[in-house]
DNA sequence: CGAGATTCATGTGAAGTATACCTTTAGGCTTAA
DNA sequence: AAGCCTAAAGGTATACTTCACATGAATCTCGTA
């Protein structure tokens, strides 16, 4: 056995790895050039330039897909204004904040919350008012006299769940700023996203628009081959290989992070297997994997109602196969389940909301369906693929300790 | 037969409540002069 | 008298509950052809 052991790891150091920089291929990989995306990156660093010159630039709304490289370039920009900002002794600060973050920027009062510990303040994460927060904010603001650029991230989301009041202050906050000054840029998945908001909010917040448009076959190929010369070792990567990726992330609306992750996780999976080069057929179980483990990770992650009530739809899921389920069903399950880990049961309304969050968040399906004289309801279904669904089950049954 | 009323099961908005945390304040105790 | 600690008072954000009303198509009702 343990022969069998030091062979492997022995074999391991001497076979070397497929890799040669594997960080080439994570998404928080930031290539010196960004592909495909030169307009882009010219507008960005157009509208931010005046940074440069103590000026406050235009606030900047960005929409795009998901892996379009919105965050890429924006991030690629701003170093470079702050590296530049820095040789002339500009005093710039940038903040990049995720609004999708659960209990860290997804309400108003957390996301000033979290600027304001960005200053290296300390501040309670409840408790305190509102405005009191946006003080403690502002005061650090004006103490250091600066252009602040803020950067908020999926910033649909944080709107879709507490309204666009937020925006509306963030905008405002410069009229009462006297030493420092704010510039938002705001980055959105959503394309309708600003049909919905207030048009004062919408014509403050979005001086300036930038689509980003989704990257064809060709150029995810292009993209591909550029980042695996710098993450794999030579002819490591099977004709063909490159390809399938780029289509198969074309599939799915040019997601380029998609793309990527696919030829890592592939090159993974080969690796695994002690195999020398990267096959086709890794591609798919690469897609499977990837899939997995971001439902294991939504799953793992999300807090002690939400598993309960994803375990009882699951359940009521598998008992009637391919019939559809509604709210009702889950709402009946969920408090047997409760029941029986001893916690006591939300309402039927807070369950309700709850079951619009799973949905948001992409593990379930669910849409409301009026079933004319029998009611309204939601039409729930998983949106986990079927070889997934035992592993999902217990690991909600694990932290349930059910 | 068809237009309009009815109905069901639950969606959804608003307001209220519990909890956990915050600052302020008043009182009480200690201490030093 | 001044200083310090503590506990109560008064305030907030967040997650949740309560209450009440909204929804929307299948079904029912009833007048009409």
């Amino acid at each position: 056995m343990t022969r069998q052991l030091t062979d492997f790891l022995q074999n391991y150091i001497k076979k070397g790895s497929l890799f040669k920089d594997k960080k080439a291929l994570q998404s928080n990989y930031k290539p010196k050039a960004v592909p495909y995306r030169g307009d882009q990156i010219n507008q960005v660093a157009a509208i931010l330039a005046p940074i440069l010159r103590m000026e406050k630039p235009s606030n900047l709304f960005i929409y795009g897909k998901t892996g379009t490289g919105k965050t890429l370039v924006t991030k690629h920009v701003t170093e470079n204004i702050r590296r530049i900002a820095k040789e002339n002794k500009i005093n710039l600060k940038i903040f990049y904040l995720n609004c999708k973050l659960k209990r860290v920027a997804d309400t108003e009062y957390r996301l000033i919350a979290q600027l304001a510990r960005e200053f290296g303040e300390e501040v309670p994460a409840t408790g305190l008012p509102t405005d009191e927060i946006y003080k403690i904010f502002l005061n650090k603001l004006e103490e250091e006299k600066m252009i602040l650029l803020i950067i908020l991230d999926e910033i649909d989301q944080l709107v879709h769940k507490t309204g666009d009041e937020i925006l509306y202050n963030l905008t405002r906050l410069n009229s009462e700023l006297k030493e420092s000054e704010i510039s938002i840029i705001g980055i959105s998945n959503d394309l309708l996203f600003t049909d919905n908001i207030d048009p004062r909010v919408k014509s403050s917040l979005s001086e300036e628009e930038i689509v980003f448009p989704p990257y064809n076959a060709i150029q995810l190929q292009k993209i591909l081959k550029q980042r695996s010369k710098l993450a794999f070792h030579e002819k490591i990567i099977k004709e063909g290989v490159i390809e399938k990726c780029a289509a198969y992330a074309a599939r799915e609306h040019g997601d380029a992070r998609r793309a990527l992750e696919l030829l890592r996780v592939s090159g993974e999976l080969a690796e695994r297997k002690g195999d020398t080069r990267i096959e086709v057929k890794y591609i798919d179980q690469a897609e499977e994997k990837i899939e997995r483990d971001r439902v294991v990770d939504i799953v793992a992650t999300q807090p002690k109602q939400f598993k309960i009530t994803l375990h009882s739809i699951v359940t009521v899921c598998s008992n009637n196969t391919n019939q559809s389920i509604f709210t009702g069903d889950v709402y009946n399950t969920y408090k047997e389940t409760c029941s029986q880990c001893g916690i006591t049961p939300l309402t039927q309304r807070r369950l309700s909301d709850i079951i619009a969050e799973l949905d948001m968040l992409g593990i379930i399906n669910a849409k409301v369906i009026s079933k004319g004289r029998y009611g309204r309801t939601r039409e729930i279904s998983l949106a986990i693929p079927e070889g997934n669904i035992t592993q999902i089950t217990t690991i909600l049954k694990n932290s349930l300790s059910l």
